[in-house]
DNA sequence: CTCCAAAGTGACACATGTGTCAATTATTAA
DNA sequence: TTAATAATTGACACATGTGTCACTTTGGAG
């Protein structure tokens, strides 16, 4: 019983997303959050104590939607099929790697966001478990420079993706230079 | 006359860079600012209307420095010696790109800060017209890829020094790393 | 139709940042 | 020593965000 709700929790998701991404974590706030889902701040703390609960478990939701893509790396079988899946998620959620840069300004300011921040860590460990599985195919199959860490490989394919388009160039040419920089580098 | 001021501009400057990558955008505050300087609150605003008109003008005092630096690279030669110096001054000040970014978050919110961000805007370009003899000269040389647009060859070598050290490399293997992916990408 | 539980509302008390300005303090020329 | 001047101070009025909670609205079970 009871009556409908206004708005779904996938929906709040939409809108912090968007709004973290226009004005920044600081700046956000359930003012504004509330204005963009037509309802009064006080309904929101029905779902959560503060922002930090919000954002720290609209990270988890983010996070888990991109592990659903990236778990599907090892099906793609060998180096060159991963890699090219791999960029092509990446670009498609070319947001993640900011909301995450967001994420280290929350503050732990209530028992639920401490658990939301450390199940998080907890994610992105798994991420990079993933990922530095696929690093050492690319260097067993000979494909990756095996000089170089695997920590720094997996944060320089992340960090490109964050490479200004202030030129406006299409996106398709931009796509290609940074996959085409990211594998080979800018020399000839 | 008058009594002796109890700071500089250059510490006011440098308080301000500490805190801009301490606390970001949104929580810099006059209070934070003024705290720091052992002052009040009120003396700030003697020098500076608001804290756009102070993160711009800092923003130009930081560019300065940088540029007195950039304007050297012509005098070091060959493409090589060239790209060894960028980043080299790219590493020692690994903060411009991330102040940069702050950057994007201020509102003109007066005359002095719109004149301020036009100006920071024009040394902007004067960085990437020196900038771009660079890569041209990498090009004629046959050192750079000619089919990369210049604009995303410097957009790549900035963004590298974001690339994060989480795993606590030591600084020259991280360094290195960067430089070598740069160069010549992560492939083998 | 009535009742109840869930969802939503908005006012209140509090906290923190902003910009201003009359008053105070420190320095030095005369 | 004194007057002129510039730097500094801190209180005031205002604005905006926070967390709470008694009260209202809604919709389905009985």
């Amino acid at each position: 019983m009871g009556r409908d709700r206004k708005f779904s929790i996938t929906e709040l998701y939409e809108h912090t997303q968007a709004l973290l991404l226009e004005v920044g974590y600081e700046a956000f706030t359930f003012s504004l959050l509330a204005e963009r889902l037509n309802v009064a701040r006080g309904t929101i703390y029905k779902y959560f104590e503060n922002k930090d609960e919000l954002i720290t478990a609209f990270m988890i939701y983010e996070m888990n939607q991109f592990m659903q893509k990236l778990e599907q790396i090892e099906e793609k079988g060998d180096f060159e099929r991963q890699f090219t899946y791999l960029m092509e998620i990446i670009f498609e959620r070319s947001e993640i790697q900011e909301l995450i840069n967001i994420t280290k300004q929350v503050n732990t300011t209530n028992e639920k966001t401490a658990a939301n921040q450390s199940y998080f860590k907890n994610m992105s460990i798994n991420m990079y478990t993933c990922l530095q599985n696929f690093v050492q195919l690319g260097k067993q199959e000979g494909k990756l420079n095996p000089s170089l860490p695997d920590t720094m490989i997996l944060g320089f394919i992340f960090q490109s993706v964050a490479i200004p388009n202030h030129f406006q160039l299409p996106r398709e040419q931009w796509v290609q230079s940074i996959i085409q920089m990211v594998s080979n580098g800018i020399r000839t």
